[in-house]
DNA sequence: AGTGACCCTATAGTGACTACAGAGTCAACA
DNA sequence: TGTTGACTCTGTAGTCACTATAGGGTCACT
């Protein structure tokens, strides 16, 4: 399987496919005649793998963790156990955050309700106001 | 006011303002005979409002439009409202993909209640099923 | 031969910082 | 005067996870 083959079974960018190899997240792939790649069924899996942990926002490092586990049968899995949890943590004190944002732009945006000037924006007047409570 | 007093007063970092004063965010600081930046209070008072609009994780571009409507009263203020509704949407978005983000990692911890080997981890399984499925 | 799709490597850029190297300045102290 | 620690400066590079670009090769088809 090509590079270009690889990205259609899995959505990952073939820059990325590159990147990932680079990083060492995927085994460098055997090379045809023409120095093309040529993939097979492991690198899609592991590939697949990785696109799944990326999108629980997994930073690359601890996928590579992650990884290692897969590799290692015997390993003991609290580590993988703690992964998860600090990347739920992470997830949940980032929630909290957004949260608190959403309010205060939300508070913000109700400051203006019709088109008039700077000079008399409720948005912009509560934006100095709020930086000047914090100076 | 040299930079260490501005980052007192602000929080913000020294290697920040001064990157805030080459994006143009800040205006350049006078100098004193030594070299050393001197700022007075406007450059304060902007330095809130950049720290405060960056709390609202608002892209430095759009501060500084922000910036503009400030220093142009007679603006009209239908572009501000538009910078901020584009943030709240921005905003409104990533909470969504968190909150199933969350979702997902807790379903997937729930998988693994005790320490085991990593063979035997119901959170690896359940990945690379997931990855498996999705390839 | 020309052409378009595909592939390659190397390098640089994105956004918002953050760190570091090497050097100058300053005030306090011995 | 010299030393010292805190402060400042500029320039450069690194962080993270990509993403884009330049310049060039390969391949199948016309």
């Amino acid at each position: 399987m090509r590079i270009g083959e690889l990205h259609q079974a899995t959505g990952v960018n073939i820059e990325t496919i590159r990147y990932y190899e680079k990083e060492g997240l995927l085994a460098a792939a055997a090379r045809s005649a023409n120095g093309y790649r040529n993939y097979n069924a492991a690198h899609l899996e592991r590939l697949s793998f990785i696109r799944h942990c990326r999108a629980l926002e997994m930073p690359l490092a601890e996928i590579k963790q992650m990884l290692d586990f897969v590799a290692h049968p015997e390993a003991d899995c609290g580590d993988i156990n703690r992964l998860i949890d600090e990347q739920l943590t992470r997830v949940r004190v980032r929630l909290r955050s957004m949260h608190a944002l959403e309010k205060q732009l939300s508070q913000l945006r109700a400051q203006c309700g019709k088109s008039h000037t700077a000079a008399e924006c409720g948005i912009l007047h509560e934006l100095v106001v709020a930086a000047q409570g914090e100076a």
